[in-house]
DNA sequence: CGCTTATTCAACCGATCGGTTGATTAGAGA
DNA sequence: TCTCTAATCAACCGATCGGTTGAATAAGCG
């Protein structure tokens, strides 16, 4: 499915320099080399950092004349958040459970807590 | 700053293996060759993904004799969400004002659209 | 047309990654 | 104690990553 995608999306925000960018982008469009003045490295780096947040769909490119500002599509964000928003709903309701266990064994079991710290 | 813890979470979700016993673990807490059982790799190959996790602060482990159960810490997942909606909440607010903007041309310069068109 | 600007392509390099196999540690249990 | 089980450590391997430099492409400009 779009597992391949999801793993691309997380793969190009591991990059402290890429989310820099999208912090950028997220302000306004930006040229490679506008993008690039900020930082150290060449402009072939931010070049290749642009194209590892296309491939995840994050960003998109125009053109203007030899320009091609970059665009943030922020659309894709949902798809992390639907992920993570998944996975902590159900990690959160399995503690609730496990505090009702837990809850209901210390009712029933009060003088045996003791057993296991006798040793 | 958590730069730096950002960054192993974002690295640990890339890979597929990982977010499934991510997954996995949100089920309830499971030992190394429980989470292992599944897949074809080795019992190492699945420690080290274990240890990945780990580091990125997503998962934690306890003891019970030899074995070293893992527990999904999903207070973490929190961190991704904040930089998440950050940034895309500020592109969302661009494209309101930008459409503002854009409006209010039209309004103005209803007749000068077709300037660039012309040539 | 020839120059400058903006960007990408290509080849290379050292570091890290995901995987392997083999050896080691740690604890239970006969 | 000797043995089995659970897991980690260590060394290695090919692939990918983030970076470099140098050449190529593409579009405006004198």
């Amino acid at each position: 499915m779009s597992e391949d995608r999801l793993s691309r999306v997380f793969a190009a925000l591991a990059d402290p320099t890429r989310r820099d960018i999208v912090a950028r982008l997220a302000v306004g469009d930006a040229t490679v080399g506008q993008l690039a003045a900020p930082y150290e490295v060449s402009i072939q780096a931010v070049s290749k950092h642009l194209k590892v947040l296309e491939d995840a769909g994050l960003v998109s490119r125009s053109q203007d004349a030899q320009r091609r500002p970059r665009h943030l599509e922020a659309e894709v964000f949902d798809l992390m958040t639907a992920w993570i928003e998944r996975y902590r709903r159900q990690a959160e309701e399995r503690y609730r459970r496990l505090d009702a266990v837990l809850a209901a064994m210390d009712d029933e079991n009060q003088t045996t807590i003791n057993k296991g710290a006798a040793s």
